[in-house]
DNA sequence: GTCGTATATCGTATATCGACGATAGTCAAT
DNA sequence: ATTGACTATCGTCGATATACGATATACGAC
């Protein structure tokens, strides 16, 4: 129930709860945060962020994982949209989302 | 450091491996995006940075979770270093490290 | 001292992560 | 169609995250 604050609020006005979009804001974040949670997918955002895109399987070559777990990270990368791969014959191009990032940029100077 | 990578050296040759600072680098940005992994914890950093510091209980009363699941993540926090916390009286007053928040801004910016 | 408040920690249950090997799917070349 | 190279997915396992209630601790008020 009302915890019948009638005390004088305070010096910080115990804000006004959290509104909505706060809310949406956050996971937003958070979910680009985790995306970044892992030092493999730290490294692996790094790499492609240093070509303007990369093979998988240099990727793989890069890391000392198996490529089944690479190829895991690589689907959270891409679940946050922050890395886009398209297929290449045979092989898959992934490079970064440039809007995803500028996005994961914005998010985190504007904190 | 001489790789003696006596490959076909492809393409674009496979980089340098990763260097050892590299490494380390990915690790620090891990830890830092690994607290804004879950949205409590943005939440949590996102209303110390709307004021200049906090109290626990206030902090508790804006999310809908236990006082002692809270506590967890203000561990996690202060862990990583984003927040700091000292107790005044029977209360304990929270803070954000401006410093690590620095850094992060820094790391993320730099990617 | 006792009582009440505020916070941290413990214990535990469940869910998810992170790793791997094995397997399945896709495409180019033959 | 068969082969070979590349990537994704499946199944599984141990480790860790997340949540909670219960309990312990620290402090101020009385």
């Amino acid at each position: 129930m009302v915890k019948a604050k009638a005390k004088s609020q305070k010096c910080c006005t115990a804000s006004e709860k959290l509104s909505l979009p706060d809310v949406a804001w956050a996971e937003d974040l958070a979910r680009l945060g985790w995306a970044l949670a892992h030092p493999a997918r730290v490294r692996i955002v790094r790499l492609l962020l240093s070509r303007t895109s990369c093979m998988c399987g240099e990727i793989v070559e890069e890391m000392p994982l198996a490529q089944s777990t690479v190829s895991q990270h690589l689907k959270i990368l891409k679940e946050t949209g922050l890395v886009q791969g398209e297929i290449d014959g045979p092989r898959v191009c992934y490079c970064i989302n440039e809007a995803a990032m500028a996005k994961l940029k914005q998010l985190i100077a504007d904190l």
